[in-house]
Parts: C-alpha cells; sequence; structure tokens
DNA sequence: TTTACTGCAAAGGGTTTGCATGAGG
DNA sequence: CCTCATGCAAACCCTTTGCAGTAAA
C-alpha cells in the first residue's frame, strides 16, 4: 500500500509529470490486487474527479506502463493492468471473470525464467503466467447448473 | 502435422460437422506453429476459398476452441490461435510480434500446474504462460538503433 | 429432411486520435 | 514560458451479429 507521498516520488523519478488526475489513477491501480480493468479504474476515480474521461485513464496507463510501473494484460474483451511486476501466478476464473494473484509458485516462476534465459536466444523482458478455472464460488454454482434439467 | 484425414476425424469425433472451409481453416492453425492471427488464417486459406470471409473464419475458430482443439491468446491488438495444448512456453518477441513455442520448460510448467492444483482453491483448466522479450533479430535492430543518434 | 454452416453487410464496443484549452515544472 | 496533460468528440478496427441461401449428416 503505497502512499501519495510514495507515488509521487516513484512517477517524478522516472520523470513522469504529476497531475492530480494521475496521482489518483496511479492510485487506483499500484495500489490494487484485483487488475482492474480501465472501466474498474474509471468508476474508482470519478468520485474525486467527475470530469475525467476514459480517453485520460487510457493515456495515463500507457504513460505508467511505458515507465515500467505496470503491465497491460490483454483478455479477449478489453485488458486489464498488472500492478505487481513481480514474476508470479495469476489465478483467471473463468466463470466470475476475477483474476488473482496466486499465493504459491513465485520461486517456481523464478526458476523458469532463468531456465529460459539460459536455454533461449530471446532477451526475456517480462512474463505472463496465467491458470484459468473456476473459483471455489463459481465451480459450486457450475455443479448446480450441471444438476438442474436444462 | 496433421493428415486431412485426421484432422477430419479430430473433428467428427467432436460431432463437428466437417465442411470444407472448416477443414482448411483446422489445417490452418491446427497444423501452424507460429500462433497466426485470423488475418494470417485468412491470408492462408483464400487460395482455395476465395468467397470465404473473416465471419467464417471467426466462427470456426470459435468452434475449434469450444471443443478443446485450440486456444484462444489475447493480444494488445488482437488475437492469435494456439494449437498446441500442452503445457508449454511461449516466447513472444516485443519487436516483430512473432510468437513461437519455447524448447525447453514443458516439464515446469507441468510442475507448476500441480502445485497451483494442490495449494490453490481453483479447479485448473488450462494455463497460458508467456515470456515477453527481444529475438535474436530484433535484439541486434534494437542494438543498432540505441547506436545511432537520435 | 433437418440442422446448421457460409457469405455478405451492418452493427458493436474497447481503444486511439486530433485538437483546443489548461496546468505542471 | 514551454511543454505536455486533460477533456471532448470522432474515428479506428477487430470482432460479433442477423439473415438468406445452401450444404452436411
Amino acid at each position: 500500500m503505497l502512499t501519495q507521498q510514495e507515488l509521487v516520488d516513484r512517477l517524478r523519478a522516472r520523470t513522469v509529470r504529476v497531475t492530480p488526475q494521475r496521482l489518483a489513477i496511479a492510485e487506483a491501480v499500484l495500489n490494487s490486487t484485483d487488475h482492474p480493468t480501465v472501466q474498474q479504474i474509471y468508476e474508482r476515480v470519478r468520485n474525486n474527479f467527475p470530469s475525467m474521461t476514459l480517453a485520460t485513464i487510457y493515456s495515463t496507463l500507457g504513460v505508467l506502463e511505458r515507465n515500467g510501473l505496470i503491465q497491460e494484460l490483454p483478455f479477449e474483451r478489453m485488458s486489464r493492468y498488472e500492478p505487481n511486476m513481480d514474476p508470479h501466478v495469476n489465478l483467471v476464473c473463468i466463470g466470475c471473470e476475477n483474476v488473482m494473484d496466486a499465493d504459491a509458485g513465485q520461486e517456481a516462476v523464478v526458476r523458469l525464467k532463468n531456465r529460459i534465459v539460459n536455454e533461449s536466444d530471446f532477451q526475456i523482458a517480462w512474463q505472463r503466467v496465467d491458470f484459468y478455472g473456476w473459483c471455489p464460488n463459481c465451480a459450486a454454482e457450475k455443479r448446480q447448473q450441471e444438476l438442474s434439467p436444462a
């Protein structure tokens, strides 16, 4: 959980011009753990900035990504934004479409990355490790639906 | 490299109605290793089917995905299609945007998957493991550009 | 014969762009 | 002050949808 001052410092360190809007957007995504969509960021920010438009959010997210602070995660319908730049595993629910970091597997992803660095001729910059499945809630709902007649 | 007959058998095994167009599309993606886009599939197929439209390709890819034969891989600009349903690592070049399977890491991904299955409360269905970086060609070009004056 | 696929056109919707105004460093 | 961010509207483009005709099983 970064404070506003820490956010300002991180932005200034990259010579990113700091505006109130950018600070709110940066806070909404960098202090999140749910891999928010642009719409979700919009909803979290417009209480304080009713006149802000999606164009500003897209623009700011591009700045944050080009400065290595976040990573865009394209999905079928829309992109989500990842503030955790460390190697890790994401759990993506096929039902409710929620995305969360897995508790386990970080070291395994680091080892896998080292192996790819050593055994491929690619210069690796970052990685995306997504496991798709059913969260407990959606798995239960799915069982219900499969039992009930069509 | 599946023969036409093997492709027909795989489709019929899923009770997918086989048409000449579907056979051509299935061959273009299932016998590929470059994770083609819809446009690339279109270009590979329209020699034999000049009247085919993108709508047919999208429709067929949806059928193949729902039957577990391929997996859609959303990227920023557009989706690519993955015929390799086994756990493995993809190498994605940030420069030329080519995508290829890594030679190494399959067993590591399987182990990681088992671990996530055991240590999370998700029912895992499949996974996407992408390493983003610079292929040898694009890494060389990037070095050139960084040396030359702006 | 029944079901559903193909091709064409149009619509959908997330994202990008152009521009005038306004604010940060 | 100069550069660049914001907000608004319009454009973009990948993808989906509706429908009439046609082919697979």
